[in-house]
DNA sequence: GCGGGTCATAGCGCAAGGCTATCACCAGCG
DNA sequence: CGCTGGTGATAGCCTTGCGCTATGACCCGC
C-alpha cells in the first residue's frame, strides 16, 4: 500500500534549492527564479527547517553547499528531472486530436463505409490513429462498457440509450431481387406492402440489420427464407438465383451489386431506414476526438 | 543551463492523482489523503486543466483512468518516488551528530592528544565519523577556508580571528633539560628569566609552537640553537645530549619523556601557556557537531 | 571607517487551497 | 416508477501560504 501523506516541501522549494546551489547565492537564484530575494530566503529557510538540514553555509560572499545539502540537492535534481518528464509526457498527450482511438463497427457497415472514410479520416485528423474492430452490436456494446473500445459505429437501437452518440447518417433500406423476379418488373419506389407473401432472405441472429429487416417483414406478412446468412454478400448471391428477395442497406449496394446482377428498388417515402451513429461511453474522455471523427464521416455519407 | 521556471502543478496534486488512480474514486482518495472530497476534486480539476489532459472518466460508480491519464500518472509516481528518496536522504542526514567531519590538527598536539581522545569521541559520538589531518597551522587555516576541512585543533593565535572556535584546554610550557644541566639542578617552578643566556632548541619555521617559544625566549634573552627540528622528539633527543635546553608543551611530556631521560620543570605562575582550541569557519554548518566534539575533548584534558 | 555586497527580518496583501453545505446525476431496488 | 445511496461538481467562506517592499545586520575590501 502506498503512503498517502504529502511531502513537507514543494516542487518550488526544490527548484529554489537547486538554483541557489547552482548559482552560489540567494540573490542570483532569486533573480533567476523570478522572485524577490526575501521570498526565496523564506522558502529555503523553511525547507531547511522541515528537513532538519542546513543546506547552505551563509557567508559574506555568497553561500556554500554543505555536505548533507549536496546529497539532498542531488535528490532534488532527480525529483525535478522526473517532474520535467511528466510535463513532457503531458504535453505529448495534451492534444485531444492526437493519439489512438479504438472504434468498433458493425459488419453491415464496415466493408462499405470504411474504405471510403478511412482515408478521409487520416487526411483530416492526421494525428488521430484509429484502430477498427468489426463485430456485432452486442459485442461492441460490451467492449465499450469495459473500455476495450472507445466508441463504435452502430445502428441506432434501444440498447444504446445509456451511451452518448453523434449521428453519422441515415441509411435507407432497399429491396433487391433478381432481374426476372416479379417485384423487379416495376421500377421506382415500392411500398413495403409488396413484401406480403414473399420469401425474404435475412441475416443470421445477432445482426442488428436482421432485426430491423425482420420488423419490416413482420409488419407486411413476408416469410423468412430457411437460410440465415452470415453476410450481405450471401444474401445477394441467394437472391440472384431468383428464389426470393432480400433487403439491403443502401450503403451496401454499390459494393454488393457492383456487377448489376440484381434489380434494386427504393421504398416509398417514408422509406424504412436505419440511423447510423458513432456511440461512446457516457462521459468518455474520447468525446472530443470521436465527435470530430463523426463530423468527418458524416460529410462522406 | 538548467531552466528555472517552476512546474505548473504541485507534489500534492500528483499525490492526489495517484491516489485517485489507485483507489478508483475521488471520495476514497480524499479520505486516504486526509482532505475533503471537494478540495481534492478542485486540485484534480486544476491539474487536468493546466496539463490539458482529462485524466479520469467520471462515472456513477467511480472513475476510470484514461489512456493519457495513465501515462501521466505513471510519471507522477516516478516523481513521488524520487521525492520519497529525497525525504529518506534528508532523514539520514538530519541528525547533526551524524556523518563525517574532517578535522585538522597541528603536529605539536596530534600525537599526544589524539590517542587519548579518539576513543572517547568514538564512544560518546558514535555516529560522528572524524577524519583527522595533521598539518601546520597555516595549511590547516587554508583548508578550512576552502572547506576541505570542517574544523581544526589549533593553538589560539592572531590568525584565527575570523574563525569561530571553542576552547579545548590550556597547555602550559615546561622547561626541559638533561638531568646534569645547571637548570635541572633545582626542581620546582622556574622563572622565565632562567633562560637568559641559555641555548634553546626550537622547532623549524611554520610550527606555531616555535613562534610561541621564540616569543618567550626573546623576552628573556635566550639564544636559539643552530638546529631547527621537525618535531618535538628531535628536541628531546638533542637536549638529552646536555648541550642545551628546550621548551615543551606539557601535553607532550608523558609521551616524549616516557623514559625519564630529561628533567622537566614547570614555570612559575603565571606560567607561559598556549590555549588549544577547536576552530571552524564562521557560520559553518558543522558548528553543532564540532561544539559537541570540543566538549568531549575538553573533559579529557 | 566607509561603501557595496551578502542574507535575514518585518509587515502587509493577495490568492491558493482548505472546509461545509448542497446540488446534479446515475444505478439499483422495492 | 419513484426512492435511496452512491458518485463527483459547485458555491461560498475563511485560513494560510507565499509573494512583495522596506529595512536591518553583517562582512569584506578599499
Amino acid at each position: 500500500m502506498t503512503r498517502w501523506d504529502t511531502a513537507p516541501y514543494s516542487l518550488r522549494q526544490l527548484q529554489y534549492l537547486v538554483a541557489v546551489a547552482e548559482l552560489g547565492g540567494f540573490r542570483r537564484a532569486a533573480e533567476a527564479c523570478g522572485v524577490a530575494q526575501p521570498s526565496l530566503s523564506a522558502q529555503i529557510a523553511q525547507v531547511e527547517e522541515v528537513l532538519g538540514i542546513q543546506m547552505f553555509e551563509r557567508g559574506a560572499r555568497g553561500v556554500r553547499v554543505t555536505a548533507a545539502g549536496a546529497r539532498v540537492i542531488e535528490r532534488a535534481r532527480a525529483v525535478l528531472l522526473a517532474s520535467r518528464d511528466l510535463a513532457d509526457t503531458a504535453r505529448q498527450h495534451s492534444d485531444p486530436l492526437t493519439g489512438t482511438v479504438r472504434i468498433g463497427i458493425i459488419p453491415t457497415v464496415c466493408p462499405y463505409l470504411l474504405p471510403e472514410v478511412a482515408p478521409a479520416l487520416r487526411a483530416q485528423l492526421p494525428n488521430l490513429h484509429a484502430v477498427w474492430v468489426e463485430d456485432k452490436t452486442h459485442a461492441l456494446l460490451e467492449q465499450i462498457e469495459t473500455a476495450e473500445l472507445d466508441g463504435a459505429i452502430l445502428a441506432l437501437d434501444p440498447r444504446v440509450t445509456h451511451l452518448e452518440h453523434a449521428p453519422i447518417g441515415d441509411d435507407p433500406f432497399v429491396l433487391a431481387a433478381a432481374p426476372g423476379h416479379p417485384l423487379a418488373k416495376r421500377s421506382g419506389p415500392a411500398s413495403p406492402d409488396v413484401l406480403e407473401g414473399e420469401t425474404v432472405f435475412l441475416l443470421e441472429d445477432g445482426h442488428c440489420f436482421r432485426d430491423q429487416a425482420l420488423a419490416l417483414c413482420g409488419a407486411t406478412g413476408a416469410r423468412e427464407a430457411d437460410l440465415k446468412a452470415t453476410g450481405l454478400s450471401t444474401l445477394v448471391q441467394m437472391v440472384g438465383g431468383g428464389c426470393g428477395v432480400t433487403l439491403l442497406p443502401k450503403l451496401a449496394v454499390p459494393v454488393e451489386n457492383r456487377r448489376g446482377q440484381l434489380a434494386v428498388r427504393a421504398f416509398k417515402s417514408p422509406a424504412p431506414t436505419r440511423r447510423l451513429i458513432l456511440a461512446w461511453r457516457k462521459g468518455s474522455a474520447m468525446k472530443r476526438p470521436l465527435d470530430a471523427m463523426a463530423n468527418v464521416i458524416r460529410k462522406r455519407m
